[in-house]
RNA sequence: GCUCAUGUAGCUCAGUCGGUAGAGCACAUCCUUGGUAAGGAUGAGGUCACCGGUUCAAUUCCGGUCAUGAGCUCCA
């Protein structure tokens, strides 16, 4: 007699046993027939599974967040058997759920090509409307082993071998297509009406690059033919926001093939940069930290001692002058290292806290250069505190701080955290790497906010926080950052005098809040979609003239906005004022200032903002008071302009 | 670096099943002095990414290189 426990905490009870299918019967025709898959105590269960004992139940359909999750487990499985119908001597591996939808692992002799997709797509469509029953069964190690050999499918048979245990194993067969999974799966392939595939790439068995490669095939998957619309269309919008694109429109950048990886900055690019820039400068200044400017080309002897030359050699672009090697900086640790040890110093000098917009130069793989977010040369927001061991969690606290004041001026408020701990080959003791990580997260726990944690993840020399932001599609990018490092120090000699006369070395925090300009300057582009706030648009305000007769006036007053620090233009072309604020919408300048006659005559201008506002007319002194306000007040309120 | 795709005017793109190319915008000149998202006319502008092969003939077909895009790997 099992008692079976709704979310809304009503109670059913039932004479034997029956199947999560039977209870959302029970309930309604309509939630049997929208019924995905259960949720038992908490463990996400198929439809057919039997409760024979009390407990509490979920009937889990396409409103669901998990249930979403299930259908696109259903669609890659689905993918899978469409695959294998078409192109029988295809093998399958693996196919997850991800971020919106999924992917499936084929190992095939020849790349699918956009028309295998366009064909794939149309089989599983059929195959959908089919509504073919999905049934699950369990079966040995051993049997699934020869079942899989006897099929062919070698991937299968490994993928079986690598897991731990002889537990029993299940299955899910729709037809004659049958995949090892854990599941649940939809009840049938009816349910699976929303789901398009997307591209299709290669990626390597494993995840690692020595194993062959596989092609993959991405999709994405919804409970409805909306949702999925309304995705390809978000997806759609969210690409204008693409800073490669809005970077060209604007003319704030270019990239050419002479110089892969390296950015040319244009005026208007330069001027965002700059504003940047001097902005971090004063913040580094207000915290206690030093600025220094170190060199570029550094010899090989440095990055020998420093261990990049050994573990980094391929990442450096080298030069050579007089038989000596040298390396353009890959990094500025090393470097700072030199500026401590010049001088012996104190623990009463500790922290230290040296900063440098460092340029380095590092030779990624031409693969992973990505627009401004991925590139060979750079600059960071970089800094090195030089610390007594008690002294990481307060700096660590410190800095944390710091990152959040000027994310906050920036408008940024959904950052992601991740602390990454100690990986197996690795220097420094025990004892400490228990002191560091604790610190670390002692440090985040402090700030109440969430955080991941990566075990193994953290650098051979110390553990580490990221601090990431999202593109506009929504992909991860690593930008502020502090690191614990036991080793450079003691590497590169670095001491100081201790209260008790001995000598010690200090353990070094490498941290930075933006990452590097490039970087931050591509996300920021994104999260505005160039509609900069006024402090840091290149230019904050146009003027312009409706006849020749407002030349002078505007020029006037353009002059006096820029002589108090302001970014103003004039705009005096022959053009109407129609095309002139057209175009200076287009390129999101914040304030439109039209000047005709009416405003000359009584000093004046008619403010329109670049969201198309009439915010009336203003006195030159008023204007300048809402510019001032305007940039005093950074990112940190709605962008309405 | 690997897989696939792409590379045509300053930009966005069309086109040529092999006979050296076209649009819109931008640009230049002229007309127009017009009050809140495109006034009109005329004109200039391209070794079709680069190198090689096939061919009477290659921007087009084939091979290679470079770059870009998506993904994988990497990311000190």
């Amino acid at each position: 007699m099992p008692v079976v426990t709704l979310p809304d905490g009503s109670h059913r009870s039932f004479s034997g046993p029956v199947s999560v299918h039977d209870v959302a019967a029970d309930i309604g025709a309509g939630l049997a027939k929208a019924a995905l898959a259960g949720r038992v105590n908490g463990t996400l269960v198929d439809t057919s599974y039997t409760i024979d004992r009390d407990i509490d139940l979920a009937i889990i359909t396409e409103r669901d967040e998990e249930g979403v999750d299930v259908i696109r487990h259903s669609t890659a499985h689905l993918l899978a058997m469409a695959v294998k119908e078409l192109f029988p001597s295809a093998q399958v591996t693996i196919g997850p759920v991800i971020d919106n939808g999924f992917y499936y692992d084929f190992k095939f002799e020849r790349p699918f090509t956009n028309d295998d997709l366009a064909r794939i797509e149309a089989r599983m469509e059929e195959l959908a409307k089919q509504d073919i029953a999905v049934s699950r069964s369990v079966l040995s190690r051993d049997e699934a082993v020869k079942l899989f050999e006897v099929m062919g499918e070698e991937y299968k048979v490994r993928i079986i071998q690598d897991i731990p245990g002889d537990e029993d194993l299940s299955f899910y067969r729709q037809g004659d297509f049958v995949d090892l999974c854990r599941g649940p799966h939809v009840p049938s392939t009816g349910k699976l009406k929303a789901f398009k595939l997307t591209k299709v790439a290669g990626a390597y068995w494993r995840g690692d690059t020595s194993n062959e490669q596989l092609q993959r095939i991405y999709g994405t998957a919804w409970g409805n033919k909306k949702e999925l619309k309304a995705y390809l269309h978000r997806l759609e919008e969210a690409e204008k926001r693409d800073h490669r694109k809005i970077g060209k429109k604007l003319n704030l950048f270019h990239m050419q093939e002479e110089a892969p990886g390296m950015v040319f900055w244009h005026p208007d690019g330069w001027t965002l940069y700059q504003e940047i820039e001097q902005y971090m400068r004063g913040v580094l200044r207000r915290h206690g930290y030093k600025e220094i400017k170190t060199p570029q080309v550094v010899s090989r002897v440095l990055w020998e001692k420093s261990g990049h030359w050994e573990k980094f050699r391929e990442g450096m672009f080298t030069t050579e002058s007089e038989k000596h090697d040298f390396a353009i900086k890959p990094m500025n640790c090393p470097c700072h290292v030199q500026v401590f040890n010049q001088g012996l110093k104190s623990y009463k000098d500790l922290p230290l806290r040296l900063a440098e917009f460092g340029s380095c130069h590092r030779n990624e793989a031409s693969g992973a250069l990505h627009g401004l977010m991925r590139v060979r040369g750079f600059t960071q927001d970089d800094a090195h505190i030089f610390v007594e061991e008690d002294g990481i969690q307060q700096e660590v606290s410190r800095f944390i701080d710091l990152l959040h004041e000027v994310y906050a001026d920036f408008g940024f408020k959904d950052i992601l955290y991740k602390l990454s701990t100690r990986p197996e080959q690795r220097v420094g003791s025990e004892e400490v790497w228990d002191k560091a990580e604790a610190a670390l997260e002692e440090a985040l726990n402090r700030e109440g906010v969430d955080w991941e944690l990566l075990p193994g993840e953290g650098a051979f020399y110390g553990p580490k926080i990221e601090f990431s932001l999202k593109d506009c599609i929504g992909r991860v990018w690593q930008c502020g950052t502090i690191q614990v490092d036991f080793s450079m120090p003691g590497r590169l000699g670095a001491q100081y005098v201790a209260e008790n006369s001995e000598r010690r070395t200090p353990v070094m925090l490498h941290r930075a809040v933006l990452g590097s300009f490039e970087r931050f300057i591509g996300i920021l582009i994104e999260e505005y979609e160039g509609s900069f706030p006024t402090w840091l648009a290149p230019t904050q305000a146009v003027l312009m003239n409706i006849t020749d007769k407002q030349r002078d006036y505007c020029q006037k007053f353009t002059d006096k906005l820029n002589s108090l620090g302001f970014r103003v233009n004039a705009d005096l072309r022959n053009e109407k004022i129609g095309f002139k604020i057209r175009e200076h919408t287009l390129n999101k300048i914040p304030y439109l200032l039209v000047v005709g006659d009416k405003e000359v005559e009584n000093n004046q201008v008619a403010v329109r903002t670049r969201k198309g506002e009439d915010l009336g007319t203003f006195s030159l002194d008023a204007f300048e008071a809402l510019l001032a306000k305007d940039v005093e007040r950074k990112g940190r309120t709605s962008t309405e302009n």
